[in-house]
DNA sequence: CGCGGTTTTGAGAATCCTCAAAACCAGTGG
DNA sequence: CCACTGGTTTTGAGGATTCTCAAAACCGCG
């Protein structure tokens, strides 16, 4: 295994500092609930690009928040096969469902280096008993997961090849976009095309013939080892794909 | 369309007489929480089968929790393709994501005449505010979806035909043994194989030549409109799929 | 320079799709 | 009771998509 949580626990953005929450993409919060949220916060984890932060299977005592950086959930078969199930990004929340239901069902694997807020699963009682508003986020961003994974499940369920990789380009193009990620002119996605394989559920050699597709049609570039989105637009529409609303979401 | 939301709003069974809540399968509750839900459901609905319970763009004031039938929800895309996300059973909450994040993102029919408690989506600040045990079952059933989801979309991007079409039909067979609805002898599921086609990402023709595999191996019968499930175990074994776990669960 | 990981290309094979038609079956109206 | 109808299942055949196998090209890094 590629390795281990290895991090250390420095705490560099106390929550009032927090770089995430001024962002236009989230809700504002009442102060007290982030007086909660700061003491609820227990300190910060760093983990290196390829290491798995969670492991399917284990009994997890923790709860995250992304800080900064990219990652993926994933889920194997027995003989080797992975489904990339979704991908994670700043602002998302990781480790409810083995906090909420015991084990975790899923894996998930940092896609660059990760920094992460650390909760704890003993306090979640004590959130939901003191900060409703705080236990309905918690829920809406469940709810905004499985919303994820329906658009997910119809791509890979009825798109054709082309299509699909189109989607998926537009989708995490618009997801990272909302959080401001886009600082290089054409923004740059930092996966290979065996991520974008296992996410689409195509074998490699064909999902590398299918993104030679789009980009001779100049929509993306392959460049450095990753994906640079040249035309997101013109990506949208190929998939037939309606884009992600623009509703303010909460940020835990 | 098939048809709307055509049903009676009587109120034939109390939260108190249950039908549902004393299964071995639900946790139990606390009185006062069965006292609150009993004032929070606001009363019955009866669909009708083939009718849309709910539609994708729709803004729902209203929540439900199935009492009794099955179901299934699903995407189109524009030209008619869909995709079925999960069938919908007894104990399942649905329109929790119209209701927590607006619009309802997916369309939910009936199968089979289907029961439902309506519950009203003002009233959900309120449940968390004063029930934190609720608030938390709500995130809990959230979860659970997620995780059916995640088994969902392992299964169509990395499943082989003859694997997907198992181990749907296994699922779904553990899922409403848990329930107790195997009441005839090889249980009985009212699904035509578009339905499963749909479900599986597979066209009508080839879900039907897998389906005759399984069929001479006797691991199903096809009868009556609706798949016989002869060897639940052989199922689950040739799909690779490791079975539902057998925590409680809650029921709101 | 050599190495491991990634991308690219070619070729043949398996899976899965579409088109088309027949068979089957329950319900409806004559 | 029978013919008709619409929905569902079944089968065949040819074609498109996607897969596996194999090898080469590329590229950053020690």
């Amino acid at each position: 295994m590629a390795g281990q949580n290895e991090g250390s626990s420095t705490r560099r953005y106390p929550c009032e500092k927090c770089p995430l929450r001024p962002l236009p993409l989230f809700r504002e919060f009442e102060s007290q609930e982030l007086a909660f949220i700061s003491t609820f916060k227990k300190g910060e984890l760093a983990v290196d690009k390829g290491a798995t932060v969670l492991v399917e299977g284990s009994h997890s005592a923790h709860l995250y928040t992304v800080l900064s950086g990219w990652g993926f959930r994933y889920k194997l078969l027995d003989d080797g096969r992975r489904q990339i199930l979704n991908y994670v990004m700043p602002g998302d929340l990781i480790g409810l469902q083995g906090t909420v239901m015991g084990e975790m069902q899923h894996s998930i694997e940092a896609l660059s280096p990760l920094l992460l807020c650390v909760f704890e699963r003993e306090q979640l009682p004590e959130l939901y008993r003191k900060h409703p508003g705080l236990a309905f986020d918690i829920t809406w961003l469940a709810a905004r997961e499985e919303r994820m994974l329906d658009e997910n499940l119809l791509s890979v369920g009825r798109r054709s090849a082309l299509e699909r990789a189109s989607y998926l380009i537009a989708f995490i193009f618009a997801r990272a976009t909302g959080l401001g990620l886009n600082d290089s002119k054409p923004m740059q996605i930092p996966i290979t095309q065996q991520h974008i394989a296992d996410t689409l559920g195509l074998s490699l050699v064909h999902t590398n013939k299918t993104l030679r597709k789009l980009s001779s049609r100049g929509l993306i570039v392959w460049r450095d080892g990753g994906c640079e989105v040249m035309d997101p637009e013109a990506l949208q529409k190929l998939s037939g794909w309606s884009g992600l609303g623009d509703t303010r979401r909460p940020l835990v």
